[in-house]
DNA sequence: AGGAGAATAGAA
DNA sequence: TCTATTCTCCTG
C-alpha cells in the first residue's frame, strides 16, 4: 500500500529576539492564525525560557532545527512595523556590525514600540466650542479662565500648541468646559501646523553649484559639502531640502548631540513650511515614538535629528544630510556599535536619493571617498558676506612664566580685544580647577578607587576651587580631604590648570567684564548655555570653555580665540588623536571673527616646531589632511585598512584576558600573506585598554586589522561562532566593534 | 541578557 | 545543618 506524501509541515515564524544570541528562534504562529510572508516585520510576543519577550517576525519557513516548537502568545501589530527598505538595511547593519539581528531591529526601534506599545497616533489635537458652548457664552462669568477660553474659542477652533501660546493654564479651563460638554477635542492632521515658509538668502555661486549637484543626482550619491566655517552649508541644506520637499518627497537631517539647538530648529521650521520633526536625547520616549511614527506614515516631511535618528522609517524619502559628519558622537559607543553617518549612506544607497555629507573638516574616511571619485567633492572655499578668515598665530611659551596656564602675551591681547569692544573665547579642553591634587610633602596624589590599577592609577580632577574631587571617568565624587592620608600634611597642592581654575584667574584680573566658564560642569543643559549666551549679547567679555564652545552658536562679536593646553593631544597614541585635534583647532578658530570683525586665533604651545600645527597653520586642514593620510596609508591604519576591535570586560582583571587570548588563537589559522609577503591580517593584542580599570571594571582589547573588508567580514563570519562557544567568553562581558573610531 | 537550578561557602 | 551567594546552563 503506498504511503501517501507526508502533508508538509505547516510553516513557522522565524523570530529575532532582544537577546546576545546569533540565531532566529522558530515559533508556532498565535492560536488562530497561520503564518504567511506577510507577517515579516510584525511584532509578536513570545514565552523564551521562562520569561516573555517581544520579538520580530525575521522570517516565515520550514522550521531551521528538529527541537520542539513553542506556539507565539500574540501578535502586537496588525501591519508589519518593520518592512521594506529600513527593514533590509537592519539587515545589512547586522550582518556588518555582525551582531544578531534581534538585538540590531529593538535598538532601531523607539523604546515604546521596543516595549509593546502601539504605533502611537500622531495627529495634533485642536479644541473647539460645541454648539451649547456657542450658546452658553455669554453666561460664563466674566473674567475666569472657563470664560477666556471659551472667548478664544469663540471665532473658531485653536489647536493646542497656539493655546499654549495665548493663554497659561488653559488646560484646567479647557477640562471645565469639556465637562459641561461645552467645548471638545478633536484631531487634526499635523500638517496643518506648519508657518508658511520664509524666503532665503541669495545663494553664492559655490552654494548655488552645490544645491545644484544635489538636485542634479539621480537616484543615490553621496557629496562631501567641504566648506570653511561661515561658508553657509545649512544654507545649502536647506535649500536642497526645500528642492526635496517641492518633489513631494520627505528629508532626514542628521546633527550631532550638541548641533541640535532651538535656533537651529526654529531656522528649519522657519524656512521650509512644513512641520519640521525633532528627535532628540531631550524627548520622552512617548515623543519619540511619535516622530517615529509620524515618519512612519509619511506625515513628517522633515525630521532633524541626532544619531538614532537614522533609523526612522522613510517611506517617501528624497534627501539625507548628515551635518558635521566628521563628528564622533554619530558612533554609538555601547550596543550595537554603528555609525550613523555610515548608515545613512546604506539606507540612501537602498532608498535611492542622493547623501549630503557636511563638514569644514571633513573625517578622512569622507575626504578620502572624495578625493578617490567615490563622493562627489563640493567646496564652499569663503565665508559668506565680506568675512574674512581669521589670523593664526602661535605662541611658543617654552620658558615664558604662566599664571593658570596662560602666558604674559595671552593677557595683552585679551586687553587689548576687550578694549576695542570685542569678545574672548579661551578654550582649554579640561574640566574642573585642577587635574590632580598632589602632597607637596610626601608625593601623594588623589586616585579614582573605582578606576586606578595598581601600576596605572587614575587621577581625580579637583573641583570647586580645591574642595571636592570628581572622576571624570566614572563620576566618583568624594570631597577633598583637608591633610594628606599618606603623611597628614597640609600641603595639599592642586596641580595643573583646567577651565575653572582660568576663570578664577580671569575673573579676578578683568573684573570689569563679565567672565562666563561653559562646560559640563556649569552648564547642565543646552537651554542654560542658550541663557548665558543670550544674557551676554555682544558686550565684551570673556568666555572660558572645552568642546561645548567649540561649534555651534553664534558668536558675532568674537574677535580672540586663546587655545590653550593642546600639547598633550600632540603625543597621544591613538592614531586618530592627530585628525581630532585638527578638526578641534579648526572648528575652535572657526569661531573668530564674523562679518565686518576680524578675528585672531592664538594657540598657545611648548611645541611650535610640531608638525601638525606647521602643516596646519601653512596649509590649513586641508594640506593637514593630506599628509595625514598618507600616513595612515604607509601604516595601514584606516581609512586604507578595515580595523575591528574585540572589547572584554569584567569584575576581575584575569578574565578579559584569558578570553581574548582564546580568541586570538580562533583568529591565527586565518593569518596568510599576499604575494608581496604583506601579512593580510594583523593581530594586536590582547592587551589591558589605556585605561585599563574604568568605574570598577577591568577592560582589555584586541585588535583585529585586515587587509580588506570582504576578508575581514569573512574571517569575523568564520570565527565569532567559536568565540561565542568558548568556555572563557562566558566568564567575561565581550564586543566586537567594527570600525572602531576610539580604541580604548 | 536574564532566569533557574546547582554548587558552594559562611553563620548557627 | 541551613541559607546566602556565586556558577553554569539554557532559551525555539
Amino acid at each position: 500500500m503506498p504511503v501517501s506524501d507526508p502533508a508538509p509541515a505547516p510553516p513557522v515564524l522565524r523570530i529575532a529576539l532582544p537577546v546576545p544570541l546569533p540565531q532566529l528562534f522558530d515559533y508556532a504562529p498565535p492560536a488562530g492564525s497561520t503564518a504567511c510572508p506577510g507577517d515579516i516585520g510584525r511584532r509578536v510576543r513570545v514565552p523564551f525560557g521562562p520569561r516573555e519577550l517581544i520579538g520580530i517576525v525575521a522570517a516565515v519557513g520550514a522550521p531551521e532545527g528538529a527541537s520542539t516548537l513553542r506556539e507565539a502568545l500574540a501578535w502586537l501589530d496588525d501591519a508589519p512595523l518593520l518592512h521594506g527598505e529600513l527593514a533590509a538595511s537592519l539587515r545589512w547593519l547586522a550582518r556588518y556590525t555582525h551582531a544578531p539581528l534581534g538585538e540590531v531591529l529593538t535598538t532601531a526601534l523607539p523604546a515604546e514600540l521596543r516595549r509593546g506599545e502601539p504605533l502611537p497616533d500622531t495627529h495634533a489635537w485642536a479644541w473647539r466650542l460645541t454648539s451649547a458652548g456657542h450658546a452658553a457664552l455669554a453666561g460664563l462669568k466674566t473674567g475666569a479662565r472657563p470664560q477666556r477660553l471659551a472667548a478664544l474659542l469663540a471665532p473658531g477652533p485653536r489647536d493646542e500648541d497656539a493655546l499654549d501660546l495665548a493663554m497659561d493654564d488653559w488646560r484646567v479651563a479647557a477640562r471645565s468646559l469639556a465637562g459641561r460638554a461645552l467645548a471638545e477635542r478633536f484631531a487634526i492632521p499635523a500638517s496643518q501646523l506648519a508657518p508658511a515658509p520664509q524666503p532665503g538668502p541669495t545663494l553664492h555661486e559655490e552654494q548655488r553649484a552645490a544645491v545644484e549637484a544635489v538636485a542634479a543626482c539621480d537616484g543615490f550619491g553621496a557629496l562631501l559639502l567641504d566648506g570653511v566655517t561661515g561658508s553657509g552649508k545649512t544654507e545649502v541644506y536647506l535649500q536642497a531640502i526645500a528642492g526635496c520637499l517641492a518633489r513631494g518627497r520627505q528629508a532626514l537631517v542628521l546633527v550631532p548631540e550638541i548641533g541640535l539647538t532651538p535656533q537651529t530648529l526654529a531656522r528649519f521650521r522657519a524656512r521650509l513650511g512644513v512641520p519640521v520633526h525633532a528627535l532628540h536625547s531631550g524627548l520622552g520616549d512617548a515623543a519619540r515614538a511619535r516622530v517615529w511614527a509620524a515618519a512612519a506614515r509619511g506625515e513628517a516631511r522633515v525630521v532633524v535629528g541626532t544619531r538614532s535618528a537614522v533609523f526612522v522609517p522613510l517611506p517617501e524619502a528624497g534627501l539625507i544630510v548628515v551635518d558635521e559628519e566628521h563628528d564622533g558622537s554619530y558612533k554609538q559607543q555601547d550596543g550595537i556599535r554603528y555609525h550613523a553617518r555610515d548608515f545613512a549612506l546604506v539606507r540612501g544607497k537602498a532608498l535611492e536619493v542622493p547623501v549630503l555629507l557636511g563638514s569644514a573638516t571633513p573625517s578622512l574616511e569622507s575626504l578620502q571617498n572624495a578625493v578617490s571619485g567615490r563622493y562627489a567633492h563640493l567646496r564652499l572655499t569663503h565665508r559668506a558676506g565680506a568675512a574674512k578668515p581669521p589670523a593664526v598665530r602661535v605662541l611658543d611659551v617654552r620658558k615664558r612664566p604662566l599664571e593658570a596656564g596662560l602666558s604674559p602675551e595671552m593677557f595683552a591681547q585679551i586687553s587689548v580685544a576687550l578694549a576695542a569692544g570685542g569678545q574672548v573665547l579661551v578654550f582649554k579642553n579640561r574640566r574642573g580647577y585642577a587635574p590632580v591634587l598632589l602632597c607637596h610633602d610626601c608625593g601623594w596624589s588623589a586616585h579614582c578607587p573605582r578606576c586606578s590599577t595598581p601600576d596605572r592609577p587614575h587621577p581625580m580632577t579637583v573641583h570647586a576651587g580645591g574642595r571636592r574631587l570628581q572622576c571624570h571617568h566614572c563620576g566618583h565624587r568624594a570631597s577633598a580631604p583637608p591633610a594628606c592620608p599618606d603623611c597628614a600634611s597640609l600641603g595639599l597642592q592642586p596641580q595643573g590648570v583646567g577651565t575653572e581654575r582660568i576663570e578664577e584667574l580671569l575673573a579676578a584680573r578683568f573684573a570689569d567684564v563679565p567672565v562666563l566658564r561653559i562646560d559640563r560642569g556649569s552648564t547642565r543643559r543646552r537651554d542654560a548655555l542658550e541663557g548665558l549666551l543670550g544674557e551676554l549679547g555682544t558686550q565684551p567679555g570673556i568666555l572660558i570653555g572645552t568642546q561645548m564652545l567649540a561649534k555651534g552658536h553664534d558668536l558675532p562679536n568674537l574677535t580672540l580665540v586663546c587655545v590653550v593646553g593642546i600639547d598633550e593631544g600632540l603625543f597621544s597614541a591613538d592614531f586618530r588623536a592627530g585628525e581630532k585635534l585638527a578638526q578641534l583647532l579648526i572648528q575652535v578658530a572657526g569661531r573668530a571673527g564674523r562679518a565686518d570683525k576680524p578675528g585672531l586665533v592664538l594657540l598657545q604651545t611648548h611645541h611650535p616646531e610640531h608638525p601638525l600645527l606647521l602643516t596646519l597653520i601653512r596649509g590649513g586642514y586641508h594640506e593637514f589632511a593630506a599628509d595625514e593620510l598618507a600616513q595612515r596609508e604607509a601604516a595601514g591604519f584606516p581609512p586604507f585598512a578595515p580595523l575591528a576591535l574585540l572589547r572584554a570586560e569584567s569584575q576581575n582583571a584575569e578574565p578579559p584576558m584569558a578570553f581574548l587570548q582564546a580568541a586570538r588563537r580562533l583568529f591565527a589559522p586565518h593569518a596568510a600573506r599576499d604575494a608581496h609577503g604583506m601579512p593580510n591580517l594583523l593581530l594586536d593584542g590582547p592587551v589591558v585598554a589605556p585605561m585599563p580599570r574604568r568605574a570598577g571594571v577591568y577592560r582589555a582589547q584586541l585588535l583585529i586589522a585586515c587587509d580588506q573588508r570582504p576578508r575581514l567580514h569573512a574571517i569575523l563570519d568564520a570565527v565569532l561562532p567559536d568565540i561565542h562557544a568558548l568556555p572563557e567568553a562566558r566568564r567575561a562581558r565581550w564586543s566586537l566593534d567594527v570600525d572602531p573610531v576610539d580604541l580604548y
